[in-house]
RNA sequence: GCCGACUUAGCUCAAUAGGUAGAGCAACUGAUUUGUAAUCAGUAGGUUGUGGGUUCAAGUCCUAUAGUCGGCACCA
């Protein structure tokens, strides 16, 4: 929608906002060293060293004006190229471009200066002609990014910005980004009182209050259901494990740090578990499987605690305690293809349901770094050529993306934008030939021989808790009926004439499974049809004198003003339907 | 974890330059007797995240710490 990056009009007036902004700085602030300032999706950034000083938010306005000043003044960008040794003179204060000068052969036609007035910055170019044309730019957000991205380097100060060839767009994008506000889960989370937090419980580890109960537990439903149809079986394993489980299975020397601490009792030593993969090929391990028996589809709602480090901790988003829609299927070579289709194929299944649209296949490979990666190259590579194959046979669309693989093996990710524009994984499906080693698992094959399954890990709602912060920003809060925690409110419109009557459907309805609540409070109906809305109850009954002499319901739906009237049955029929089809709202701006 | 900011009533927010905390909503009580997005009045509600410090005086300044937020790094 705001995509600077690969905008053609977009990209050079965003590229010469990061020179701009450089040069406004440096102009204010002394001795500045800048790194780079690139076009991203949502406007640019400018990385710098400002040794002792700080920018903070209030300096923006500062910075603005210099910027403008600048900008008024109209200099025009002007581009040459330069010798490997002309940059590296004129930049021989600023080790961050001579790091970038560097990188250039000696001899090389492909290093370029361009200069505005005064200020000169190494570049490849992609600018407007003149600053002139930089009029409607903003100032976003300050923070701080290590150099090279690597936490082992110093730490630089990043400004971001946003610009436009309009006021009107850049005003669009302003109320966008209050829109994107209004969506986020942790806001309606609270104003519809889905999750808390506590700090006597700790950051990371959400409570789930009755609304959010609701929620999940019917995502839990739905899930285990569909998995069940489709050959699952459903277990439980305990969230704690011997340390030894997962020395065994090589988590423990990849993710030690990103573990809770060892609990130390008498001899024992127990963790809790950060992931259910070695729970699972335990009970593997419990049976002789003959090679008939496969594909085994191990499924489990399973509790799982993470330390995540501070700083990454973000409502259900990511978080320390979590619910995984896990399962581990043991599969023949000859049924991996079968069997991950078959994944694929219930992840559309399930996002249909949800009516989920904005989502990216990403194939997700190893990288070069050995430490990070199992060792051995032709496991590697025949999990990533088989995930491969797999994808182009399903005709799905996908990317792929190095350095992204488990220890263990490649990922089919699904990928999604938050509402805040965090790019997450929502589903996964991973390919493992490791683990299955690791803890000597094997079924009899037609030979009598003993043979090493291959695992599937895959997750189709991830976890509950990131998939619930999903669906509240993409429904901003108003869940469709099936999952709405309170579904119908029944609404008298005199709180004791037309009680009766009113308590009479909440029981009916409540008989036919629907979440049902009365409002009969003294307060005026407007007040409490207000009530209802905000609380974002999809379907609103409203009855009074007319309703009662005819036995009939007037239905109001969230987010619309039309009234209709039913005869009671035909009213309950109509939305027991609706409650199976999990229809989807449509979007209606009016809401608050 | 790192850089920066923020934290005042259940919620959303006020409190000029340091002068002793205030409003709306919600809650409670009463009046009102309601036909589709806020009826009226009253009552109660706070060791200003927590611990130190400066000062005659701290919500406001300093310091430590916790939590939250924005990024970065990380993400089995």
């Amino acid at each position: 929608m705001f995509n600077t990056k690969d905008d053609a009009i977009l990209y050079p007036i965003n590229h010469s906002c990061a020179h701009l902004l450089a040069q406004a700085v440096s102009n204010i602030y002394s001795d500045v060293k800048f790194w780079v300032g690139p076009v991203v999706e949502e406007g640019f950034y400018y990385d710098m060293d400002l040794g002792e000083a700080t920018i903070k938010e209030e300096d923006f306005p500062k910075i603005e004006k210099e910027m403008k000043r600048l900008a008024k003044d109209g200099k025009r960008i002007v581009g040459r190229k330069v010798t490997k040794k002309e940059a590296q003179d004129f930049f021989k204060d600023n080790p961050y471009k001579l790091y970038l000068i560097d990188k250039f052969d000696e001899d090389s036609d492909e290093i370029s200066f361009y200069t505005q007035g005064d200020f000169t910055d190494l570049c490849r170019g992609g600018h407007v002609e003149s600053l002139k044309e930089l009029k409607y730019f903003k100032l976003l957000k300050v923070a701080g990014a290590y150099w090279l991205n690597d936490s082992k380097n110093k730490m630089l100060t990043r400004v971001y910005g946003i610009a436009f060839d309009s006021e009107e767009k850049l005003k669009a994008y302003e109320n966008y980004l209050e829109e994107c506000k209004a969506r986020d889960h942790r806001k309606l989370g609270k104003e519809l009182d889905i999750f808390m937090t506590s700090e006597l419980v700790g950051p990371g580890l959400n409570l789930w209050l009755p609304n959010g109960a609701v929620i999940r537990r019917t995502l839990e439903r739905y899930i285990v259901d569909k998995e069940l149809e489709r050959g699952y079986h459903h277990v439980y394993t305990p969230v704690l494990a011997s340390s030894e489980l997962y020395k065994i299975s090589g988590h423990w020397d990849h993710y030690k740090d990103g573990m809770y601490p060892v609990m130390k009792m008498d001899k024992e030593e127990v963790v809790l578990r950060p992931m259910n993969c070695p729970h699972h090929m335990l009970l593997f391990k419990n049976s002789l499987h003959s090679y008939r028996d496969l594909p085994i589809r191990i499924g489990e709602l399973g509790q799982d605690f993470r330390y995540e480090k501070s700083g990454a901790v973000m409502g259900l988003e990511r978080v320390r305690g979590m619910c995984q829609n896990d399962a581990h299927i043991f599969v023949r070579k000859d049924q991996i293809k079968e069997e991950i289709k078959g994944v694929v194929e219930l992840i559309l299944d399930v996002y249909k349901d949800f009516n989920i649209k904005n989502y990216k296949f990403r194939l997700s490979l190893k990288g070069d770094d050995n430490e990070k990666y199992y060792n051995d190259p032709s496991m590697w590579e025949n999990a990533e050529n088989s995930l491969r194959e797999i994808l182009n046979e399903l005709n799905v669309e996908y990317y792929e993306a190095k350095d992204e693989a488990a220890f263990y093996g490649p990922k089919l990710d699904v990928q999604i934008k938050t509402a805040l524009g965090h790019e997450l994984t929502l589903s996964t499906c991973q390919l493992d030939f490791l683990l299955p080693r690791k803890f000597d698992l094997y079924y009899i094959d037609e030979n009598n021989e003993k043979v090493t399954p291959v695992v599937i890990h895959r997750a189709i709602l991830g976890t509950f808790e990131r998939f619930s912060a999903y669906l509240i920003e993409e429904y901003k809060g108003a869940m469709p009926l099936w999952l709405a925690p309170t579904q119908v409110m029944v609404i008298p419109v005199h709180h004791e004439y037309h009680l009766e009557y009113a308590k009479n459907i909440v029981t009916e309805l409540r008989k036919l499974g629907f979440r049902t609540e009365l409002n009969a409070k003294n307060e005026k109906l407007g007040y409490r049809v207000r009530e209802a809305n905000s609380q974002k109850i999809p379907i609103q009954l409203v009855v009074g004198e007319g309703e009662v002499s005819n036995n009939t319901i007037t239905l109001r739906r969230f987010g619309s003003r039309n009234q209709v009237s039913y005869e009671k049955n035909e009213l309950y029929k109509l939305i027991e339907i609706e409650n199976k089809t999990k229809f989807i709202y449509e979007e209606d701006n009016n809401n608050n």
